[in-house]
Parts: structure tokens; C-alpha cells; sequence
DNA sequence: GATCCTCGAGTTCG
DNA sequence: CTCGAGGATC
């Protein structure tokens, strides 16, 4: 490259730089992903590098952050708050752990704090005798902005220290000065519970816990602070008069003996491999917390080797970042997409341009439904911020506004079904659209395919692929068919051997015996699932005594109400459906159930279940049968009636936070089956988290 | 009539 | 897993 263009490079870099900087350090809206914004530093940086002329004092290379709001005063902080290293594996930390050793003499011993890397805002407390006089967020790292007032209003920072602490150990004296440094963040239910207060009040949503931290801090009304439950960590002593310490480690503590609150998570080790170790079991835990975390901070514990190694450029070489992989990218969502499920309904879902999130290259997302698309404002050609939780599945969260161009569409719902062209309906209160053409093929394959599922008769080896083939060839128009289904009209289909007919035909006759209740969920009647299912076969025993019966009858069951018993009436009044039932018991499918023997004392009797994570021994389903089987009962999520959590490795979030505020005891594995061998009045000994 | 609990439906990538 | 909506209960 020329001179010339390395100079104009280097200058666009700066204004793209300084722009997003703004986006997103004072008006909490970033435009671009952090991945993006690393790599135009990373290329600013490497070009200045090459050509140190170029280098000037406002470089964003030299600087952290943004400027201050005109709205908030300055505040100059006593010692600049600088950024860290960051390192995106285990090797980079590694390699700085290298250098680090390489500018030290041998003789030097280095011992490590580390600390989980909250996703919130950093700020700096200044106390005077023992007096909280100023506040102020991070800014550029030289001056930040003067939010006392905010700040204030968090009530696990204290007013005054040493604060009176609940265990009434002796503190510490106040020093003449400290200022004190650490994260103010928002746990994640309460940024959920703030986003959907803002919908309704159709304010403008955030788009991460951080963003509404720091959107929450900026204020310029400290009540409307003080109504988000925002909350503090200290994790670094800034400048301090009248008191020493000699390491962080001591430095933590001795906050926490002022009564500051510190994480609880944070270690020491002299081991490197235990720092690794910790770094990666973080990662694992991340998604059990009830805050952000995006990574681990390594700080070098003795304060005086954190001097001889000092500061280079805006981040001291002391210290660095272990980062997460990112569970949030911005990408351009190229079109809508719309789906058919099994019950006509139409869903809308994005297209996007490729992008990884974590290591996972997501092309495509659910929107949901259509109010929800209109509601966030999501319009083809977008930029939008993408989310990949720890639930996994993606999800749209808002679009980019401020980038747009102008020629972005907004999204129409569909006036026809996309699979077999007639009007669509959308039903009075209801957000979802439906496709309500009884013969709708979309629709057939769907019913198919779940005619085939797991949940109902379990047709092994018959899965989504292979339900559009079969109706695309019109060898299956309902789901009787499969019991018609020949050797010759399988041999035919491409990729169908002799092994693979005679297996299918095999795995489609042994469902002929499969129990009443799978039957009855496999039919697709609205609102009749699995549940549903098992307690009307219960009760009627076979499928006669569920098509003949009324409406009234239906609703003495009890879980059954009029909505259910109406979808149950109204299905079996079809004559085409009458039908098909006509064709499963000509084929020889059983339509009835002996009654169920009584069990005796089960163990686990009146007990409700809930499980998360992946078990050691057996699968979820296995667990739950076996949980069954003796009397108990498993649901889908955790509240006030959860007996016990039954938690695996890697358990979500949501179960595992919302069992333990509610104090609902937790279990493992071999605490459930020593719960069935001892029988009923056993109470477990709940295991450990 | 309000509130809590539970169920059904749809869903990504490798 | 999350959402929306049905059912039971006060």
C-alpha cells in the first residue's frame, strides 16, 4: 500500500472508530458487533504500528470509550481507568502469560486473582473520610461523567464506610481517600422484566443487560435509577490514601471488610493451570447465573510486579481478559421466510447473512408471529442484533435502526398459505395466522411427520425428509396410509435398499401396537397433546368412547375444560377424519386399553418433578419414565408446587435459578433412585449444587 | 375476576 | 426453551 492510502486509511479507520465509539459508549445504541469493532482496532493499531508517524495524541488507539455527556459534569479520575488485554483462547492467554514472564527476572514468583468478567459498566467511588462524595462512570478512562446522584440510589453501594456489616466484625477504619472501582450491572430477570415493561409502555427496548445498565445509569433523573434494580461489585482499588495493601488479593478483602460487596466467585491460585481450569469451568457455568458474564479477569496478584511490568498503551500489561465466545453478532437479515406447522399455523422466520455466534454459523431464526416482528420494528434488509442464549435456539432480538438506508421493506403477513395458495385467517383475538384448507399439503406433511414422532406412534427412521417425499409422491394423503404403504412402493424411492424397506415396514407395523394415549396425541387434535392424551385414555380406554363422546361428557374429566372437549368434538365430526380411524383399525392398530392395574404405596406418589441438564446414566425421557412409573409426576417448569429439581450437567439457567429462589430442593440421579429403593417416606439428603 | 400452574406448539445447527 | 393460552382454584 502507498503511503498516501495508508494515511487514508488510517484516517477513515479513526472516523469509523470514533463514530461507533459514540454509538455505543453514549448512547448505549451500538450499530456494529464487538467482533467488528475489534477488528477495525485491531487494524488502526497494526497500521500505526507499520507507520509510527502517522500516530497522533487523539488516535482512538490512545484513548478508551467516548466523551462525556454534555448533561452529566466531568470527572478526572485520579488514575486513568484503563482497558484490559483481551484473549479470545486459551493459547492467547497463554502467550501473554509469556510475555508477562519474559519482562520479569527469573527469581519473580507470580501468584493470580481472577475474577469472572461481569457484562456491565465500570465505574469509580470516591470517599472521603469515610464518605461517598463522587461517583463517576468509566468515559474515555480519563474523565468520566459525574452520575453521584445515580449511583446513590444502588443500594449495595455504600453511603458511608466502613458500612455496618450484618456480622458485626470489627472494621476497618475509613482511609482519608479511596476510590474505590467496579461493575454496576443489572441481573438478567430484571433486564427481562424491564423489557417487557418498556414494550408495554412502547418505549424503546435494550437490547442486553449492559445496554440497559448503562442506559439505566445515565438518567438524568436519578428516581427513575433508583425504580431499576440495578447492583454493584467493587473489584479494584483505584488510589487510596492513608492505608496500604500490598496485593489485589488484599485489596478485595479489605473492600469487603468496608462493607463493599465483592464477587463471590473470585480465586487465587499460584498455579497457571488452575487459572486455565477456572477460566473454562466459567465457561461452562456462565448460562446457570443470573448475571451476564463474558469472561474471566487475570489480574497478576503483587502489586509491585504490577508496577515493574506497567501500562502499555491504555491497558496494563498486568492483567488481561479470558473473552467468551460472543453469544450476540449483528447481521443483515436478507429476507422472511414463512413457515407451515401441522396446525395450519404460519410463522415467520429470517433469513439472515451467515454468521457465527459462538462457534455455531446461524443462517436462520424464528421470528414467532407477525405482532411480534411489527412490534419490534424488524424490516427486510436490516441490520439486527442476533442472539444465541444458552437455551441455544436464535432468536432475533431488534433491529439497527440508526443503520438503516432507507430501502429496507417492512414485513407483510401473508394473505394466502405459501403451500397451496388459499386465503389465510386470522382469528378473532388471536395472534397467530392460519392456513385453514383441511387439504393443505404444507399442513399434511407436518401432520405426518409428527404422526410419525417420537411423542406419537413412533415410527423409527421416519422423520421430516422422508414426510416430504412421501407426500410429494402421493404415497401417503393421510395418516392411515402408512399401513397400506407396500415393499413395492418403498424399493422404488431413491435411496431405499432391500435392508432399508423391510427396516421401515418393520418400525411402521410394530407401531401398530403402540399404547391408546400415543394414538390419540398422534392425531393432531388441537390442544391434545401428549398430556392431554394420557389422561383421556385413562379415562375412556379406547378411541370409540372418545369419538362418541359429547362435549359435556368430555368436560367431567378433570384437566378437560370446554376449549379441549370442543377441539375433541369437532375433529371427530369431520367425516374425513371419521374416516381415517375406519382405515387404522381395518389395518389392525389398536384402538383400546386394558385397565391399568392400581399401583400400590409408589414411592414417589404426590411428588411433582422437574429436570434440567443432561442426566450421567440415562436420558431425560428414561427419567422421566422411571419417575413415572413409581408414582411421581414430571412437569415442564419449575413453581411453588415443584417438589424436587432433578438437576444433570449443564443445567439452564431458568429451572436451576428459579428452584433456588423458591428454595425447591435439588437433586441428582442417585439421589432419585435412592429416593425409589427406600420407598415413600424417604426424604433425600439434597446434593450439593 | 384474578392468579397461578401446566400444557401445546414451534424451533437451530451439526 | 419460550411464548401464549387453557384450566383450576381462590
Amino acid at each position: 500500500m502507498a503511503d498516501q492510502d495508508v494515511a487514508e486509511r488510517v484516517r477513515t479507520l479513526r472516523e469509523l472508530i470514533q463514530y461507533h465509539n459514540y454509538h455505543y459508549y453514549v448512547l448505549d445504541q451500538p450499530e456494529i458487533s464487538d467482533r467488528e469493532y475489534d477488528a477495525l482496532m485491531r487494524e488502526l493499531r497494526e497500521l500505526e504500528e507499520a507507520h509510527p508517524e502517522l500516530v497522533t495524541p487523539d488516535s482512538p488507539t490512545q484513548r478508551v470509550g467516548a466523551a462525556p455527556q454534555p448533561e452529566f459534569g466531568k470527572v478526572e479520575h485520579a488514575r486513568p481507568m484503563t482497558s484490559l488485554i483481551d484473549a479470545f483462547s486459551v493459547a492467547e492467554v497463554r502467550a501473554w502469560l509469556g510475555r508477562v514472564r519474559r519482562l520479569l527476572p527469573d527469581e519473580v514468583t507470580l501468584d493470580f486473582v481472577v475474577e469472572p468478567k461481569i457484562d456491565g459498566l465500570a465505574v469509580a467511588l470516591t470517599y472521603i473520610d469515610g464518605v461517598l462524595v463522587r461517583g463517576a462512570t468509566r468515559g474515555d478512562g480519563r474523565v468520566g461523567e459525574d452520575v453521584t446522584l445515580n449511583l446513590r440510589t444502588i443500594p449495595t453501594i455504600p453511603l458511608r464506610i466502613p458500612a455496618a456489616r450484618p456480622d458485626a466484625t470489627a472494621a476497618p477504619d475509613a482511609p482519608a481517600r479511596i476510590e474505590v472501582r467496579g461493575e454496576v450491572y443489572l441481573p438478567i430477570p430484571a433486564f427481562a422484566a424491564l423489557n417487557r415493561e418498556q414494550e408495554e409502555k412502547g418505549e424503546r427496548t435494550f437490547a442486553n443487560p449492559r445496554n440497559a445498565a448503562a442506559g439505566s445509569l445515565r438518567q438524568l433523573d436519578p428516581r427513575i435509577t433508583a425504580s431499576r434494580p440495578l447492583r454493584f461489585f467493587a473489584y479494584a482499588i483505584g488510589d487510596i490514601q492513608g492505608h496500604t495493601v500490598a496485593t489485589q488479593w488484599e485489596a478485595l478483602h479489605y473492600l469487603q471488610a468496608l462493607g463493599f460487596p465483592i464477587n463471590p466467585d473470585i480465586a487465587h491460585f499460584s498455579d497457571f493451570e488452575q487459572v486455565i481450569a477456572f477460566c473454562q469451568a466459567w465457561m461452562q457455568k456462565r448460562d446457570t447465573l443470573n448475571y451476564e458474564v463474558d469472561g474471566v479477569v487475570i489480574k497478576i496478584n503483587d502489586f509491585a510486579t504490577q508496577e515493574r511490568l506497567g501500562i502499555v498503551g491504555n491497558a496494563p500489561r498486568w492483567a488481561v481478559a479470558f473473552k467468551f465466545p460472543a453469544r450476540e453478532e449483528i447481521t443483515l437479515l436478507r429476507d422472511v421466510g414463512v413457515n407451515v406447522g401441522r396446525t395450519g399455523m404460519l410463522t415467520p422466520y429470517a433469513i439472515l447473512e451467515p454468521v457465527d455466534i459462538g462457534g455455531v454459523t446461524v443462517s436462520q431464526a424464528s421470528l414467532h408471529n407477525y405482532d411480534d416482528v411489527a412490534r419490534k420494528d424488524i424490516r427486510i434488509g436490516d441490520y439486527v442484533v442476533v442472539k444465541r442464549a444458552g437455551d441455544v435456539i436464535p432468536q432475533v432480538v431488534q433491529p439497527i435502526v440508526s443503520r438503516r438506508t432507507g430501502t429496507e421493506r417492512a414485513v407483510q403477513p401473508p394473505t394466502h398459505c405459501p403451500a397451496c395458495g388459499e386465503p389465510t385467517v386470522r382469528p378473532e383475538g388471536e395472534v397467530a395466522i392460519y392456513c385453514v384448507n383441511a387439504s393443505c399439503p404444507g399442513r399434511l406433511v407436518r401432520q405426518i411427520e409428527y404422526f410419525a414422532s417420537q411423542g406419537g406412534m413412533d415410527i423409527e427412521g421416519f422423520g421430516s425428509r422422508l414426510a416430504e417425499i412421501f407426500v410429494g409422491k402421493g404415497l401417503l394423503r393421510n395418516v392411515a396410509d402408512f399401513y397400506r404403504l407396500t415393499y413395492d412402493d418403498l424399493i422404488q424411492l431413491e435411496g431405499f435398499d432391500e435392508t432399508r424397506t423391510r427396516n421401515l415396514l418393520q418400525a411402521i407395523a410394530a407401531s401398530k401396537e403402540r399404547p391408546l394415549w400415543r394414538l390419540i396425541a398422534a392425531l393432531g387434535i388441537r390442544n391434545v397433546g401428549g398430556t392431554v392424551a394420557q389422561t383421556l385414555a385413562q379415562h375412556l380406554r379406547s378411541l370409540d368412547a372418545l369419538m362418541n363422546a359429547s362435549a359435556e361428557e368430555l368436560q367431567e374429566i378433570e384437566g378437560i375444560g370446554p376449549t379441549i372437549a370442543e377441539s375433541i368434538v369437532s375433529f371427530f365430526q369431520l367425516p374425513r377424519n371419521r374416516e381415517v380411524i375406519e382405515a387404522l383399525r381395518a389395518a389392525g392398530v389398536r384402538l383400546s386399553e386394558e385397565p391399568k392395574p392400581t399401583t400400590t404405596a409408589a414411592p414417589l406418589a404426590d411428588k411433582t418433578f422437574v429436570i434440567t441438564g443432561t442426566l450421567p446414566s440415562m436420558s431425560r425421557e428414561a427419567a422421566k419414565e422411571l419417575i413415572e412409573a413409581h408414582g411421581g409426576r414430571v412437569v415442564g417448569s419449575v413453581s411453588a408446587k415443584t417438589d424436587f429439581l432433578l438437576v444433570g450437567d449443564d443445567p439452564g439457567g431458568t429451572k436451576y435459578n428459579k428452584a433456588r429462589t423458591l428454595g425447591v430442593p435439588m437433586i441428582g440421579e442417585d439421589d432419585l433412585r435412592r429416593m425409589i429403593a427406600q420407598g415413600p417416606a424417604a426424604n433425600p439428603a439434597p446434593t450439593a449444587s
